[in-house]
DNA sequence: TGCATTTATATAAGTACTTATGCAAATATA
DNA sequence: TATATTTGCATAAGTACTTATATAAATGCA
């Protein structure tokens, strides 16, 4: 009773089983922008993509390059235009036509949006491409891969490939304050030390047998974390993920990192403070193996309200 | 201008290319119903085609063999209870599940829908399925294909090509009444001349040197033409085609017939009696070259107001 | 045996398109 | 040079699904 019965109904139910593939590619490509809270939809790529392939389309002329029907592409650009990532001027020749362009923050999108398209493109051609078979086999084939390990999942996983760590270097100096000023400003204030140690990680940090790690994605730093001295231990801490970058994982890549190289170091626990506002940070902390212990009452963070100590 | 965008953007348009194709295909099936003045749809196939064959099946076996959600069954099968397609019973030993099962207009549509399906399956069969080569080959293949003769197309010529003629013999004599009083009851009332003709088509017609023909398709009686043997030419009249197996252009294929005959025959001209009301028919026979000519006082149809002559 | 959980189905609302149709501007034609 | 036709886009409504959620019956477990 659980067997697929469009498999069984062969080339009569071909326009089913094509529907049905496109459907769960569509939605897995859509979770994907989701889990990186990029607001953009995939059946919006082919209109935007040739927007900003041709620099200024007409509406008819998309209906045509697309070759859907004209009032689809009039409802895309009218999304698109909502999302502020186009701009709509009319023909001065012709009245009746009107001209579609990016718009400036159209233009920061594709920016955004092309590496990401680049793992797509290249995960659904190992997804969809292997040896030349039939249509129907094909189909088959693409659809137990989809079963196997969804597109969502591979896609996702090589993009978090894709995030790469790196060690401490003086020209991320700028980076590791603005990312970690970012947080601190967003939840709490910044405190005089904050910025003292944020403007000079290298004295303060580095020069005293603590470690700086960042995480690199596309050619920009997205994440950063240190590992500070204290007399037995590191205390975790300066962990900033940029937000435009969330659903990467790259917190928890950072603190596998943290954790293995204290392990390598043979050192017996890692010690943080953090603040239960923080709840996403606190529950992977938690997930990792964090427990929480006893506050000290001097502890120099007036922010701190948790301490947490992970055994190695 | 004019050139297809969504191949350009190549794997990366995979799912608006298949979503694009499976729509295009769905569409003609669509239409292939409605040339056939079936009221069915394509979308309705899967569920319809389980039901059928697994006899009584419940709401959630239908989703999972359909790998559909559970509510697009909910709904499928509402269109097709209201349809009268199928029959709802509820469970007895679960109160929860609802069973599904033909109702005898189900088991009748079935009968009607197997030889097309046949035929679809062998015109999809012929559409998709050539050398084995990557998916966006035979998407592309397929597209093409779609673009040079669509699917409508070739599943219509098949089926057409489905009905053949065939000459007079008596087993067809009550087809041939029954044919011919169905519209003659619809449009006018049956002369009393009429009944001792049909009842008797051998005698009044073949006897006197006329001919009868034929349409089958599925195995049944479609269509009828009777060619009349008078001085000099011959009148063709008792055509009639069952109102079920419009679209299929029987009618123009028993014309033809006839016309390509009385040729064969070496005769000048074909004539005909008929009635304005019947507007198809008189559409066809200009469209196959008859000219309306006066009509003399004395004709021995009392319904009829048109005479034509096609010259041969 | 009683109550929480699970399962089967229904309902509502949303999505990504379609077709049908209307209106205004541009072009062809007389 | 007026008028009919064509073209470009918008609007409305429909279609074939989806997700989210509700409800009632069945089942699991204490």
């Amino acid at each position: 009773m659980h067997m697929d019965k469009l498999i069984e109904f062969r080339e009569l139910a071909f326009g089913s089983r094509i529907k049905r593939l496109s459907d769960a590619l569509m939605r897995d490509v859509k979770r994907v922008y989701k889990s990186l809270y990029i607001d953009f939809d995939p059946y919006l790529f082919p209109t935007f993509k040739v927007i900003n392939d041709l620099e200024q389309v007409s509406t008819g002329d998309l209906a045509k390059v697309l070759q859907i029907s004209q009032p689809a592409v009039t409802q895309f650009i009218n999304i698109l235009k909502k999302k502020e990532l186009v701009l709509i001027h009319p023909d001065k020749q012709d009245k009746r036509r009107k001209l579609i362009s990016l718009s400036k923050k159209g233009v920061e999108l594709v920016e955004r949006l092309e590496p990401i398209w680049e793992i797509m493109q290249l995960e659904l051609t190992n997804f969809i491409q292997r040896e030349p078979t039939s249509f129907m086999d094909h189909i088959q084939l693409t659809e137990r891969r989809q079963q196997e390990k969804s597109l969502y999942q591979r896609i996702m996983e090589r993009i978090r490939e894709e995030v790469v760590l790196l060690n401490y270097d003086s020209q991320y100096d700028q980076v590791f304050h603005d990312l970690n000023i970012e947080w601190l400003e967003t939840f709490f204030y910044v405190e005089p030390h904050d910025t003292e140690v944020l403007e000079n990680p290298k004295s303060y940090i580095i020069d005293n047998g603590g470690y700086i790690f960042f995480a690199k994605f596309n050619g920009e730093i997205v994440g950063t974390v240190a590992l500070i001295n204290e007399k037995e231990c590191y205390e975790l801490s300066k962990m900033a993920v940029s937000p435009k970058y969330q659903g990467l994982k790259i917190g928890q890549k950072l603190m596998d990192k943290c954790i293995q190289f204290s392990r390598d170091q043979g050192l017996e626990k890692i010690m943080l403070y953090s603040n239960r506002i923080l709840t996403p940070a606190i529950n992977l902390y938690r997930k990792v193996g964090f427990e929480e212990v006893e506050l000290e009452k001097d502890v120099y963070y007036e922010r701190a309200d948790i301490k947490m100590i992970l055994k190695l």
